[in-house]
DNA sequence: TATTTATTGATAGTATTACTATTACTTTTG
DNA sequence: CAAAAGTAATAGTAATACTATCAATAAATA
């Protein structure tokens, strides 16, 4: 696990405790993936993650106040790292299609193993989003947490493609919702693909999913 | 609340006793819509339902196992709807761009009060199915579930579509994922404009969600 | 080195949830 | 009228999602 010179900055107000700022809240974070993977976000819970990692709940709660909170750290997580290959597969590219498929096929693809650049696994974070994300924000305190920037993160992400679309064509009507449209579905694909497989047409090997959002994308604003 | 006589028929498998075949079931439906729209699908309990129709938490557990049942007999209940919506609009009608764009237009606008066609509001069933739905399959049981049956409707409503693009372009390799991505999008961007709306293009009175999606479709099997 | 201070651990407790089980009452039907 | 079916009421259980308190220990500082 070799931690590269890279910053994810999460906002102070996603966490009580700063969790990057000691052994315990890095193990938290780790080891809250690998249990919210194994269990699913409704059969986790701190008592087991505490037991995981030989340390008690109690002292969880003093890192996040709730799981929810934990989940929406560990999104906004996803998001900044996601923000961060984009930055550097597209800054100071001049507009192109191909700039902008690069940045679809970030949104879009599945994430290979051993990505990991820090105390993070990568692989297992996008199986959470794929898998749990939605549930961040389909909640009854959406509003109240959307103002104190609880999604902000993800909103910039889609900010930033919904530009490299204007370039490309600065009177496309439907910049934000074509890339939501695109994130939300690529996870659904992903998800479908393990799960419900007749709604989707992938097939082993083809790349199918980020090919569709490719294809999608390009002949929209065409 | 007139009753024409149309058959939304549910599988059997989708509850314990049919709520259909009492008064107190549907008053359990019906109301339990009503309740999870008011309070969100975790912030509602059988126990509160009970207490909004007169009626004892046990008399419901014997019509659905559990709310997660519940959840899914609704999203059954809303998928034949729509599905029964798009046999009524596209059968016996010629391929052509005006009858996908019917079907697509079905699957992505936002229903308008009184189209009450029995003891359900299909309104307010659509802001459930809208904001609560994917919880029904992001479940560590969704494949379990999946053999028994628990999507089969919607997975249905996909392939009709699904089959009506092919129709106008039998050489399109994704049919399926296109006509998911619809669907879910839609919901996503509707749950987006009241709450997210930098993550949509919406724009009062100009039915930007209906006409984005059907232009997705549209260019992409062009 | 002594002493605050911060951090963690352990234990206990609470209200609520998502049920199950049992019994009794009431309504329908044959 | 009697049997059966349906419903209500009550009680109980294990687990969840916390909160509160206090002791133990490690780290920082005077």
């Amino acid at each position: 696990m070799k931690t590269l010179p890279i910053q994810i900055r999460i906002d102070p107000a996603l966490y009580t405790k700063d969790p990057e700022s000691s052994e315990l809240g890095k193990k938290i974070v780790s080891q809250s993936i690998q249990l919210i993977d194994e269990l699913g976000f409704e059969g986790f819970t701190f008592k087991k993650l505490g037991a995981k990692i030989g340390s008690n709940e109690s002292s969880i709660y003093r890192y996040f106040d709730s799981k929810h909170a934990l989940l929406v750290y560990l999104l906004n997580w996803y998001w900044s790292w996601v923000s961060y290959r984009l930055a550097v597969a597209t800054t100071n590219v001049p507009p192109s299609e191909e700039k902008l498929t690069n940045a679809i096929g970030i949104l879009t693809a599945k994430i290979k193993k051993d990505q990991t650049i820090s105390f993070v696994n990568e692989e297992m974070l996008q199986r959470i989003i794929i898998t749990e994300s939605s549930k961040a924000y389909h909640t009854k305190d959406v509003d109240k947490e959307n103002e104190k920037g609880f999604y902000r993160t993800y909103k910039s992400v889609v900010q930033k493609v919904s530009d490299m679309v204007l370039e490309l064509n600065p009177n496309y009507e439907f910049p934000h919702m074509l890339i939501s449209t695109v994130i939300e579905g690529a996870h659904h694909q992903h998800y479908f693909s393990q799960h419900l497989p007749s709604l989707t047409d992938v097939e082993i090997g083809k790349n199918n999913i980020v090919r569709f959002y490719k294809d999608l994308v390009l002949s929209s604003i065409r």
